[in-house]
DNA sequence: TGATATCCTACTTGCGAGGTAGGTTTTCCG
DNA sequence: CGGAAAACCTACCTCGCAAGTAGGATATCA
């Protein structure tokens, strides 16, 4: 398994609000009910989102959370990266400021990472997919779309 | 992260494997030394690269481990998977015996899984960047080893 | 003013990755 | 024949983190 729960149900709780996305916030309460997911550990999926700018909360009475953004301005790339902390296939492979791959084995010049390659390309398939996936995808229940 | 460090170091283990293949068999011992990593460790990762015959064990002295297939008939695919037990970017979605995804949120008919979409899309871009790179893709790109 | 919600911090728990240890069996080589 | 060197096997340890709980502080509406 790759993508902890955590980011399943982070991406549930953003289906759920792009879907009832209107002029009234949504509470936790009732997507933890709809959801059959456990309250108090939706606010913490949740607190990830909101520091991600993906979703904004109203507090107080009638309160809850609304998308920052319009669904289909929203890839889930950025959810799944808010969720997750960010996207990589193994440890030793992250991006640096400039989009590149950078490889942390690779502290020497000679030495060249032979599985660098596998885990670049791995990485690239993984994020084009998922920036190509927008929110709005997943809110019109289409049955069996399967690739 | 995504894939466990045990998968790192056997996919490095197959490429060394693939770059010393020969005649006779390379023990683990040396494989162990020269990628830097703990033996006995080694161990529990080769019995699996064995159990999904990708490699073949010489027992006794001189033994070592030997690719049961030429380096271009084997797909990364074959050895992530047989390290990592199977590749589902999430708990919820698995392959059934035709190689379809199944998502083990959607016990209803009526009740279709929203995310499933997504994490099938995931599944099936991981899927096919694994089976397009062959192990041969990652040994021709060092300066040969003095034999 | 009370109910309802976000928001914040701290704690608990279970599990699996990552690694160790020590043995048994097989095979080569001198 | 007798080591030595290797695969092969089973059991164990440990530590971090995902997953979830708990309880409160703060904000807002009716």
């Amino acid at each position: 398994m790759m993508f902890s729960t955590r980011t399943e149900y982070g991406v549930r709780v953003m289906v759920e609000l792009a879907r009832r996305n209107g002029d009234s916030p949504v509470s936790l309460t009732d997507i933890a009910a709809s959801e059959e997911l456990p309250l108090a550990y939706l606010e913490h999926l949740v607190a990830r989102l909101r520091k991600a700018g993906l979703v904004e909360g109203r507090r107080g009475a009638r309160g809850g959370y609304l998308l920052s953004r319009p669904a289909p301005n929203i890839s889930m790339a950025e959810v799944v990266e808010a969720l997750e902390g960010s996207i990589a296939p193994i440890e030793c492979i992250s991006q640096d400021a400039d989009g590149g791959v950078v490889c942390s084995r690779e502290t020497d010049v000679d030495h060249v990472c032979p599985t660098k390659l596998l885990w670049t390309r791995v990485q690239g398939s993984i994020v084009s997919t998922l920036q190509d996936t927008r929110l709005s995808d997943l809110v019109q229940q289409r049955p069996a779309v399967a690739a």
